[in-house]
RNA sequence: GGAGGGAUAGCGAAGUGGUCAAACGCGGCAGACUGUAAAUCUGUUCCUUCGGGUUCCAUGGUUCAAAUCCAUGUCUCCCCA
């Protein structure tokens, strides 16, 4: 069954916005942070784990299942949730983030996409009717459209033409989409200008998607103000029925100030990678448990926090298994990242409930950033 | 008892007259990471008041110039007995 959302609530002083996701009998709140599992595992954890961290959609990615292990052996085991033994709602993205990070510009086609394929150097085609054949096979419950992603600081110009060939290309993926349980979502882009971001909007919402996103953020190191342009001349033209997902935002402020303009939905790696790399999200901020002065700190990495690693380990220990290469260090920082950032999730809906965001928002800067 | 090899920064290891404060790796210290080709990448790692100072087992010597050549000593590995 496709899954349904709904508006419950709008905040009085923001475009923030208390939804609901029913989906196989559950019910799932957002605005939602998503973790990421691009090779159909959140990387070191187990969906047990992703569970409880009260993670509900998790993303996995269309370019990287199709060259392994392909869509037909996914769809074999019965689609990607029994594949990978996840129950919660499972988000394909398209493979436009690789248009991104793997494609040249001259790679870039009407047709579509042409890769070098990174696990053996084969030239591959990446089509709109590709990716969306390739999301019906997974069986993801939302599918996203095959969108180039352009820098955000791209040239107005070059930002033009791409939007007009995304619109193309979206038009060509919702024909091409085949698979009643799945949503499928329209990406706007057109970086941090609002003609640009007005123009994406509409003219992919005329194409009536299950929900939208917003593309094209946080890519190039671009200001935050340029973000958050984007974000708001986004939201601004979309239906306020339908889902809206920023694409590939994590830091924590962002994702406030993403609520604040009417977001729903947030993805990113960086709980994960993070974690790998020896970083613990807390309240106070950023910490890197590799810094010498966690020797030997023998207290959670956030007193407050209920997470798995907080209540059974210390910063000392955490410490060692990142500094042994344990992969058990990752396990418990990823834990915790992801947790910090449901409970950041958390923590904006009960704000929206009582009409506080912007309170918040100034006291979590003030905490988190030291402003 | 006899023969041979070796000693270089925290560790391993290049370097065999000037371009050497000395490659590289590990370890250490720090930084980056936003729809994951990322358990990856970058910087730094003798002392310094940033002018410079002191180094390549020790001491003495050769030379304009020595980690590099010579002598002696110390330690160490290894082969034969």
């Amino acid at each position: 069954m496709k899954l349904d959302f709904k508006v419950k609530k709008q905040e009085k002083n923001t475009q923030a916005r208390l939804g609901e996701i029913l989906y196989k009998g559950k019910t799932y709140e957002t605005p939602m942070f998503m973790p990421v599992g691009t090779q159909g595992t959140i990387k070191t954890l187990s969906p047990e784990e992703v569970r409880d961290c009260n993670a509900g959609i998790i993303l996995a990615n269309t370019y990287h299942l199709w060259l392994r292990p392909g869509e037909e052996i996914v769809s074999l085991a019965g689609g990607l949730h029994k594949f990978m033994n996840y129950e919660g709602p499972i988000l394909t993205d398209s493979g436009g983030f690789q248009v991104f990070s793997l494609a040249k510009p001259k790679d870039i086609t009407e047709e579509g996409v042409t890769f070098k394929n990174h696990l053996n150097g084969d030239k591959l085609l990446l089509t709109p009717e590709k990716s969306i054949a390739i999301q019906n096979k997974l069986d993801s419950d939302i599918a996203m459209s095959f969108d180039e992603c352009p820098p955000a600081t791209a040239s107005y110009e070059y930002l033009k033409n791409s939007i007009e060939r995304t619109i193309r290309w979206a038009k060509r993926g919702k024909d091409a989409h085949n698979n009643p349980n799945q949503m499928l979502f329209g990406i706007v882009q057109g970086g941090p200008h609002e003609d640009l971001r007005k123009w994406s909007a509409e003219e992919t919402v005329k194409l009536d998607f299950d929900g939208y996103s917003i593309g094209g953020v946080a890519n190039d190191h671009e200001s935050k103000e340029d973000m958050y342009k984007a974000f708001a001349y986004s939201t601004k033209y979309l239906p306020k029925e339908k889902l809206r997902y920023a694409m590939g935002i994590g830091e924590p402020i962002d994702i406030i100030e993403g609520v604040i303009r009417g977001i729903d939905l947030f993805d990113c790696v960086s709980p994960t990678r993070l974690a790998r790399h020896g970083h613990a999200l807390t309240q106070k901020g950023k910490i890197n448990l590799k810094n010498a002065k966690y020797k030997s700190d023998f207290t959670p990495i956030s007193a407050t926090c209920d997470c798995y690693a907080c209540k059974n380990y210390t910063k000392a220990y955490v410490k060692h298994l990142i500094n042994a290469e344990e992969t058990f260090g990752a396990r418990l920082l990823s834990i915790h990242n992801i947790r910090f950032l449901t409970h950041l999730a958390e923590e904006i809906r009960e704000s929206i409930k009582e009409d506080r965001l912007l309170e918040y928002r100034d006291q979590f800067k003030k905490e988190y950033y030291h402003e």
